[in-house]
DNA sequence: TTGTTATTTCGATAATTATAAAAATATGGA
DNA sequence: TCCATATTTTTATAATTATCGAAATAACAA
């Protein structure tokens, strides 16, 4: 992972409204949740959680899809297990430190 | 966590300079670096790097203590562990998911 | 079609954050 | 004490990011 991928990624959860998008979707699994849900969990307008997403999605680390009228949105696990690796990276020259933590959910690819 | 710490740690980790900083005192382990030693490896002005050392201090991510002359810095693994976990926390409901990484230096208190 | 719902884009403004020169502080050595 | 080194604070400016109303797009249903 280069850093610049890594600056993006922990920039779009460095928000109250994204971090929430995220937990949500990560908590939601590899479903996802559509818009308009999400925004009923928070409380921000529909053209800021537009925004948000967008932020989020920009950075790869949620994936949106197209289902009818509805938008579903999913964390993506690949990219959440790259980033935690990236900055647990060589932790204290390895020694004694457990590997990242990796989150493989049962269902669909991540 | 609160989730206001979290998005406080993140936008401290979502800088180049900042996020060169905390991988570099990862690597290093408990015993830290002297700002001077991280300006060596860091192309930006002295007073730039206090700024960012100052906002990765106030996040909790990285810990100072003076020596002489020097200041050492060293990352906070306790809270580096804490933000993964938030990050990672009821992944997929729990379903199929390992848990956060922990990174235990065997020196000093992390 | 026409209407309704779901979501996004546009655009103007507000708020936050970064940069680095200059000055200040702090430590230890001569 | 005086000086050199290490680091931080101050300050002004520049750059980036957030907010949300209004308008636009897209999908489906009647």
């Amino acid at each position: 992972m280069e850093i610049y991928e890594a600056v993006h990624a922990l920039a779009s959860l460095a928000h109250e409204t994204r971090l929430s998008v995220f937990r949500l979707l990560v908590q939601a699994g590899p479903e996802g949740i559509p818009a308009g849900q999400l925004n009923e969990h928070l409380q921000v307008p529909a053209p800021t959680l537009s925004f948000h997403l967008k932020e989020l999605a920009n950075a790869g680390l949620i994936v949106s899809r197209q289902e009818g009228r509805f938008v579903y949105y999913r964390a993506s696990f690949d990219a959440m297990n790259a980033l935690l690796a990236y900055l647990t990276e060589n932790c204290c020259q390895g020694e004694a430190c457990t590997s990242a933590s990796i989150c493989k959910p049962k269902g669909k690819k991540s």
